[in-house]
DNA sequence: TTTGTTCGGTGCGCTAACGCACATAGCGCG
DNA sequence: CGCGCTATGTGCGTTAGCGCACCGAACAAA
């Protein structure tokens, strides 16, 4: 599939943030990938060969137990990278990344990726802020957790996925939804429900419309706005200077 | 209170893992402190003037919510270093630091410390590996909170903490222990005395006794072995080299 | 020794979420 | 058009953890 301008590498956050120059070398190695769902791009401790740059696609960061239970802690979309384990010195981490809404996306060779790094320029900067933006979310996954309703994570995580898409309608079960949040399935549904009868979502069979954002944003709990303005704060176009 | 040999910068893990040039370097400016317990060494999104090296102490990153609800989302012993959003380009977190266990610690003005961070020799990847360890114990905090019984995490809690301190007995109250897992007193009363009965740990009014180290470890959910695993993956002394 | 304060133990009733079982309904495919 | 698969809705009983109230016990300071 070629890239069209409706995919193009600027619309993933940190590759538009990229002085000119930078890009144009990192462009030399960039590969326009499709990411279907349910691909799983880095197994748990596996290494990766590629940093994957979302476009459309959106990646889950999860976990799976030994006894099968399994718990989201992050979500990579267009405004993030996957593989922070490669320049951050690990290589690998013990969490699993997989397609959550498939898409697009484009992947880099860690070398290409590690030679700019190196420089310890921009995209140093970059990447690592990028990397702390991340921090925060897992942080705010960790007391969302503890202490929030399903409905509410529920509402945290369709904003912070329609923050990474351009659609108000996601093609997604609620049986994945339950597995990324790590709940029953019936809390999801239960939920859903709540949402769909204040009129705030449509549900029907595999596919969720959001139809009032602001009424999303007036349920949500305090965890979805401390996330989107960390991410805000930290990414905003401006200081790719130190 | 002089330094003595029994509080040596070399009790922090990052500071001893340093070739002995770089030391020197930051030693000129290390200062030994008293970090007392419950000091708050830095608010939620306040600007940090030092980072601390934990020799002796224990601080507790957690997070309060509008409600008052809280939880600990990481802790940083003498393994670690308390600020790493310095280095990571944010300068502040959403998240407090306070001190969990009192004790002593090395400061370090942040000047000093981003003068050989920008080096981008050996401290950088020391620093940033330590911050992939770090991003390890927040996720399996997440997953932790979400799917085992506070008694699993009292475990977890306990042997965390006991591998950053020398000692066996911890001073430290239920309510305490209660507010960093983010779980009610009695709750922690409750665990601690299934623990008690089962002759892993002693109680007493505001000390906790472990008697019994490899029967925590047997009760222990597998977010202990994975967290203190990955420590030991990126930060044993051997690779400071890329 | 006394007294006051803080810490820990215990017993309610309540609720959110779980595990399970099963009914219904959309939707693709032949 | 009908079949069958898969997604969703629903109704149990069960349980972990919560919120509250209160007691007793340990410790510190006078």
């Amino acid at each position: 599939m070629q890239c069209s301008n409706i995919d193009a590498p600027q619309k993933n956050h940190l590759l538009a943030a990229l002085p000119a120059e930078i890009f144009a070398r990192l462009a030399l190695h960039l590969e326009h990938v499709a990411m279907p769902l349910g691909e799983a791009l880095c197994a748990s401790g596996a290494q990766l060969r590629y940093v994957y740059f979302p476009s459309s696609a959106i990646v889950s960061l999860h976990y799976v137990m030994a006894d099968g239970a399994s718990a989201e802690i992050a979500g990579v979309g267009n405004e993030g990278v996957l593989g922070t384990a490669i320049f951050m010195g690990g290589n690998t981490t013990p969490s699993l990344a997989t397609v959550q809404l498939g898409g697009y996306g484009y992947r880099l060779p860690i070398k290409a990726l590690m030679d700019e790094f190196n420089r310890a320029g921009v995209l140093m900067r970059l990447l690592l802020r990028y990397t702390q933006a991340l921090m925060t979310q897992m942080a705010q996954t960790a007391v969302c957790n503890r202490h929030h309703s399903i409905e509410q994570q529920l509402c945290r995580w369709l904003l912070l996925t329609l923050d990474r898409v351009p659609a108000l309608e996601l093609t997604m079960t609620q049986e994945l939804i339950a597995s990324m949040l790590g709940v029953r399935r019936e809390g999801i549904t239960q939920a859903a429900s709540n949402l769909q009868r204040m009129g705030l979502i449509r549900y029907r069979r595999g596919h969720i419309t959001v139809l009032n954002r602001a009424g999303l944003e007036a349920q949500v709990c305090e965890c979805y706005l401390v996330v989107k303005k960390e991410f805000q704060r930290l990414l905003s176009d401006a200081p790719a200077a130190q």
